[in-house]
DNA sequence: CCCGCGCTATGACAGCGGTCATAGTAGCTC
DNA sequence: GAGCTACTATGACCGCTGTCATAGCGCGGG
């Protein structure tokens, strides 16, 4: 929603990571994210001399970073700190938005995974490092919440799978069953991997 | 791996299905479909009057039934009916084929779900039919291991969410740690939900 | 024999999308 | 004001893709 008053060039990287959302990484025409930037045309050139493959990298990049930022925003804002209230919190951001404006979008990052993981091995490592900055500040927020280190990596990742398989289904079924499942059911799965301190 | 011996038709959809996991939906050409099937170009307009659409409607038609033909067979095969057990094969499918061939390929579901769902609402709805297919023989199986009915859909939607999802990341980050969490996070909190039968 | 029908073969077309080339503007420094 | 640099503007090109049109085969039945 912040998306008016950047630069042009970072105006253009979140327009591509929206249109990704929709319509995949071949779906989304270089001309199209100028557009919905109201960027000009000739910038794209200028900014990203490495073409597309440069501009859906830095988009996804910049998905993992945001990714991140909410995982900190969500721990800081929760009245207790706990895992289940956390994966709420990320499985809400979903209900609320496909509530708010329908299932248009999915996650860029899965996006660009399945369009470019074996085309382009640049994306897919900018999809593995936004996977890992992601599952890299869940982890963290389990520890800090009292989950051993080595399980709240594994955790995260449980976390972030249930969240994006969920994602799929719920935009091919047109509703949030799936998010309200896997919050449900992982929930005391995570709590119960806090240990008490002394 | 059954490849050959079918009509050609038959051969078309399947192979449409193998490229789609891998290059996407996009990135799959018709003529790319007819020339991997040993298929005539002609053959296309022929069987699939409905263009690309259709035969992508059905190759993901398709996938639906594979998987649901698969928990099937992994349910017969278990040693003893446990839904780790079950869960644990599904991913091990994933797994054996990554160290086999590679991270190639993902779910054609997936993938017509990232590429389609905006664009083609038929195409959506096939995905749909397709994991509800799936979702409804990973439920029954539940059941029958004396998982409470409603409870095995919610937990059938769980597994194939965790298992999508991690599919994603492994892809990403050509790694099956992943699927590995998934399977070992989930096992216990599954065969938990099996009630002790009179 | 020949008709019809299922299937195949190919060439053409139109649209689109990424990229390049070239040229133009704005603003700053010297 | 000249000149340099950052950015913008646009038109053209080329390859690709889905689709259509048209024509050719093979074969079973009348």
């Amino acid at each position: 929603m912040p998306a008016s008053e950047r630069g042009p060039r970072e105006r253009m990287v979140f327009s591509a990571a929206q249109l990704i959302r929709r319509e995949g990484v071949a779906g989304t025409g270089m001309r199209e994210v100028a557009a919905h930037a109201a960027a000009p045309r000739g910038s794209l050139q200028h900014y990203f001399p490495g073409g597309k493959e440069q501009l859906v990298n830095e988009a996804v990049a910049w998905a993992g970073r945001y990714a991140r930022g909410r995982v900190a925003r969500f721990v800081a804002a929760l009245p207790e700190p706990t895992p289940s209230g956390l994966f709420a919190r990320m499985v809400a951001q979903w209900t609320d938005e496909y509530a708010a404006e329908g299932f248009a979008g999915g996650c860029p990052v899965a996006a660009a995974t399945v369009d470019c993981s074996q085309s382009s091995a640049a994306t897919r490592e900018a999809a593995s490092a936004a996977f890992a900055d992601w599952t890299g500040a869940v982890a963290e927020a389990l520890a800090e919440m009292g989950v051993p280190a080595e399980r709240a990596r594994t955790l995260a990742t449980v976390m972030i799978s249930a969240l994006e398989g969920a994602l799929l289904i719920a935009r091919a079924e047109r509703d949030v069953r799936a998010l309200e499942a896997v919050t449900q059911e992982l929930g005391p799965l995570l709590d119960a991997a806090v240990v008490e301190r002394a």
